[in-house]
RNA sequence: GGGCGAUUAGCUCAGUCGGUUAGAGCGCAUGCCUCACAUGCAUGAGGUCAGAGGUUCGAGUCCUCUAUCGCCCACCA
């Protein structure tokens, strides 16, 4: 092993990863006689690289997963990635416009090829950076949302639901962009504060056409496709005029004057124009209202459906003719300056246009409801427990969920439509329908068995209802990206297959995922687990903070606050990041991180490495097992330092089982560095040489808490651990056994050792404070304790520096020495001329009438309230009384060297 | 507009069932290159727990209100 002074975790990190892969100790199979602990990756975009959201996202499934695989729990944890529809398919097309191709110009199939190939070149990018974190899946179960048999699962659960009447297809607003002329989700087409206008137009009534009402809109192009007004039912202003009709100006429709509380009063003028099939809020207006839906707008942003003057023009010309046209027949009342929220594509930055189009959606109702009960009983808890009314909240509220996507990239919707059927159909209820037309079925009639509809796992040959051969077309859609992700939990376990890993591994235990998907993701997942196998997909949700940057933003590439991980790696290692990391976020708080702090964490490293390598050096292994020394043959020390250990092992075991990882960490990092480096360490370093028992504890203590360190701090970890493995370990720190507190409890050594730490610290203090000269001579009594065994006197008189240590009854104050005050006694320090008589009494004054006597004041006055003494527990009574004895003792103490100073 | 959360040291945050003198890391100050570690050691300064009221023998902790900030959802045509 290096001996450097300096750790260098890169030495250490990489041939730690190649020696538990070549051993497989990541991998998991099912095994009856064992208990399965089984977590699935949150799988991150296929196209990803790995941010410190990943990074704090997967170091607490490290955390779990090797924590439970050394407490011997069969753990297995499932890592892959996600097609993120999209997402993939934009980069892809990127790479393609620099080609100046568009998707469209190589087909759907070359498209598609050339996204494949994308993938497979650059596809393992973000598990490759996964396993440089530490991550410990078993990396063979590596599954991908778009293999064969998680399509096959896709499709599975398309037809269960279809067959369970849960799928219709119905006409929805969506967010559509004229330039890549696809649809896209919302969080896809973010909002975008723009300062508009607002222009307010007169609607002149059909029966008084010199009346009319004035209505407000930011698009007046989408007046052409207008079919209502609506006012608010309570609006004063227009109850005469609900029921009546006005015109609409250049078109010449008629259009009922309805009410509905969707309407705002307060806003513009208190009347809207309704265009149901150009805007969310009018599309429902449209169907609670049966208005007509007129589209008049074509796929690439151009008028269509509206008179000639209009028809064909792009939509923002078409804006500018219709206000010029309104002007000039004095139509418009006027305009207004208008901040408002527009969305844009977030590819090309192009305005949205919402639009109405066909969909396929989800009946969630009825799938919502075991996955509510799962949450209410307890059966499937959040931590922290907050979330939990976050998530029912909104499952009790669930809106059906739109699964189709007007992109390639994606599991192809499984339904073929059988033109001639359709045409039939649909020529029965419309004569003048035409199979060219938009293919609408209505939601209350699509459930099962509508003619022309085929929902089939393969292509079919022939229409089931008329025996067509062809005119068999395929839907064009492909389903949206968590429509894949919904079944992760078990598709990545091999259903629907009856695999012996799903009987065993499934439901898994915890998944760790961040707030912003708990719609998305987490809670579809649930209603997946209900539907698809009757059981929870997992027991615990444990929802973890958002990494932001120390102002508190998101770290985002268009900020340029950005912390690469992999940088923080090469800069400071994996167990750096992952401590700081981990040691910056309490249960389920955000995490505010700067490169400074790693700092910590390789700073921890390099503490942890050389205590180490002091212990290697001063304590070589010894033959045998790693069983301690009998008793009677440990040091006051050794007594101590075993109890605290003890404490140890039970503190952060019990923080682990609560998921406080920052609490785990922290225990062992106080443990380490302040308790066995900063005093231990310290106390058997003069006798260490002579004591084959203390040389012993020293490798056991440090042996076990490494294994307390190794979830959070894998690989130095390991690598230490390897140097002082007992001879009748296992070889790998990753697989040994999680330490049990030892049978040792705190006992009369533990006193001796936590008093002398108090003497210590109070001389020191002395010394610092008054300035006292290091050669200078030191002499302490010390009183209210018996004489220390020798050992314990020898290192406090070392490690205080102290020349003579005595203990007396009384400490008597003189001259020349200073009182020293502590838990477990009092003193005084005999100084002699190195002491400046006049700053001692000064500040042991202070210390008198402003710390001490307020502090007993108080504590006599509680004691003297007999509310307090009846009604506080005894034990609160009882410490209050101790507290009034020690205090008054040490009041006195400072009195009496007063005195004696004067 | 609806919901959730936060406000504790200069900074970033802990603080369990309401009960000793409210803690940590970083930063700061002072002194130390002590033979594991200067990525270190020792000592120290720094807090009206956002504000007001209430419950209680006792409140950072529980309740109400106010202020400020953040997040999520729905969004004004």
């Amino acid at each position: 092993m290096d001996l450097s002074p300096r750790y260098n975790p890169l030495d250490v990190e990489e041939p730690l990863l190649a020696q538990w892969n070549e051993a497989g100790l990541f991998q998991a199979e099912p095994d009856p006689t064992r208990t399965p602990y089984t977590i699935v990756i949150p799988p991150p975009n296929v196209t990803g690289i790995l941010h410190m959201g990943h990074a704090l996202n997967n170091t607490i499934q490290d955390i779990l997963i090797r924590f439970k695989r050394m407490q011997g729990f069969n753990a297995l944890w499932v890592p892959g990635t996600d097609h993120a529809g999209i997402a993939t398919q934009n980069v892809v097309e990127k790479s393609l416009a620099k080609e100046g191709k568009r998707r469209q110009d190589l087909g759907r199939e070359a498209f598609l090829n050339r996204v494949w190939q994308w993938r497979e070149q650059y596809g393992s990018t973000i598990i490759t950076q996964l396993k440089r974190l530490g991550a410990s899946c078993d990396w063979r179960r590596t599954r991908f949302t778009m293999d064969d048999g998680l399509s096959q699962a896709v499709t599975d659960v398309f037809l269960k639901l279809y067959e369970a009447g849960l799928l219709y297809r119905g006409n929805y607003i969506i967010n559509w962009c004229p330039r890549c002329q696809t649809a896209l989700a919302d969080e896809e087409a973010p909002r975008k504060e723009t300062q508009g206008k607002l222009y307010h137009f007169r609607y002149p009534l059909s029966e008084t056409p010199d009346r009319s009402i004035v209505v407000a809109t930011t698009r007046p192009e989408t007046m052409l496709g207008d079919t209502a007004v609506a006012v608010h039912p309570n609006d004063p202003r227009y109850q005469s005029l609900i029921g009546q009709t006005v015109r609409l100006p250049l078109v010449g429709r008629e259009l009922r004057i309805i009410a509905d509380e969707a309407v705002d009063p307060e806003f513009g003028t208190g009347a809207v124009k309704v265009t149901p099939a150009h805007d969310p809020v009018d599309f429902q207006l449209g169907k609670k209202h049966s208005l007509e839906f007129i589209n008049v707008m074509t796929d690439d942003g151009r008028m269509a459906n509206v008179p000639a003057p209009y028809d064909g023009l792009d939509r923002f010309v078409c804006r500018k003719r219709v206000l010029e046209d309104l002007e000039r027949q004095e139509l418009l009342e006027k305009t207004t300056d208008h901040l408002h929220n527009v969305g844009h594509c977030y590819r090309c930055d192009t305005v949205i246009e919402p639009r109405l189009s066909l969909q396929w959606f989800v009946r969630m109702k009825p799938l919502a409801e075991p996955a509510i009960q799962a949450v209410k009983d307890g059966t499937i808890t959040f931590i922290p427990s907050r979330w939990t009314k976050v998530y029912l909240n909104w499952m009790e509220n669930i809106q059906d969920w739109c699964i189709s996507r007007q992109i390639w990239w994606g599991h192809r919707i499984p339904v073929w439509y059988c033109n001639a059927c359709i045409t039939n159909e649909k020529s029965k209820k419309d004569p003048n329908w035409k199979p060219e037309n938009i293919i609408g079925i209505q939601p209350t009639s699509a459930e099962r068995g509508v003619a022309g509809v085929i929902v089939s796992k393969t292509p079919p040959t022939q229409c089931p209802t008329c025996g067509s051969v062809v005119g068999l077309k395929q839907d064009e859609d492909v389903l949206d990206t968590w429509f894949s992700s919904w079944l992760w939990p078990f598709s990545t376990l091999g259903w629907p297959q009856h695999t012996k890993d799903l009987d065993y591994f499934y439901p898994t235990n915890t998944l760790v995922t961040a707030p912003e998907i708990i719609f998305f993701w987490v809670a579809r997942m649930i209603m997946a687990g209900y539907f698809c196998l009757g059981k929870p997909p997992f027991t615990t949700v444990y929802i973890h903070g958002t990494v932001r940057d120390l102002s508190g933003r998101k770290m985002s590439k268009s900020l340029g606050n950005v912390i690469d991980p992999l940088e923080i790696i090469k800069q400071f290692g994996a167990d750096a990041l992952r401590y700081t990391l981990v040691t910056s976020t309490a249960v389920g708080t955000d995490v505010f991180i700067s490169d400074e702090k790693f700092v910590v964490g390789r700073n921890f490293s390099n503490k942890l490495w050389n205590a180490a390598r002091f212990i290697l050096q001063v304590a070589p292994a010894a033959p045998g097992t790693g069983a301690l020394p009998p008793a009677e043959q440990l040091s006051v020390f050794d007594r101590w330092i075993l109890a605290e250990l003890n404490r140890t092992i039970a503190d952060t075991t019990a923080a682990l089982e609560r998921c406080h990882f920052d609490e785990a960490a922290d225990r062992v990092y106080e443990f380490l560095w302040h308790q066995f480096c900063d005093w231990h360490i310290e106390f058997v370093k003069p006798t260490i040489t002579t004591m084959p028992a203390g040389r012993q504890v020293l490798r056991h203590v440090l042996e076990q808490s490494l294994r307390l360190l190794h979830p959070v701090m894998p690989f130095i970890s390991e690598a230490l651990w390897q140097q002082l493995r007992p001879a009748d370990a296992t070889k790998f720190l990753m697989t040994a056994p999680w330490p049990l507190p030892g049978a040792l409890q705190d006992d009369e050594a533990g006193r001796q050792v936590r008093w002398a730490i108090q003497v210590i610290t109070a001389i020191r203090s002395v010394r610092a404070e008054f300035r006292v000269p290091a050669a200078a001579r030191v002499d302490v009594t010390l009183a209210g304790h018996s004489a220390p065994d020798a050992a314990l006197a020898e290192q406090i008189t070392r490690l205080a520096g102290v020349h003579t240590l005595r203990v007396s009854a009384k400490a008597a104050a003189a001259r020349g020495s200073v009182p020293i005050l502590f838990d477990g006694g009092s003193g005084v320090i005999h100084l002699g001329d190195a002491i400046d008589l006049e700053q001692a009494r000064h500040a042991k004054q202070r210390e008198l009438t402003e710390e001490l006597q307020p502090r007993l004041q108080a504590v006599e006055g509680r004691l003297r309230n007999e509310a307090f003494t009846k009604s506080a527990p005894p034990d609160i009574v009882q410490q209050e009384q101790e507290k009034r004895t020690i205090l008054t003792q040490r009041i006195a103490t400072l009195e009496s060297y007063l005195n004696a100073l004067r």
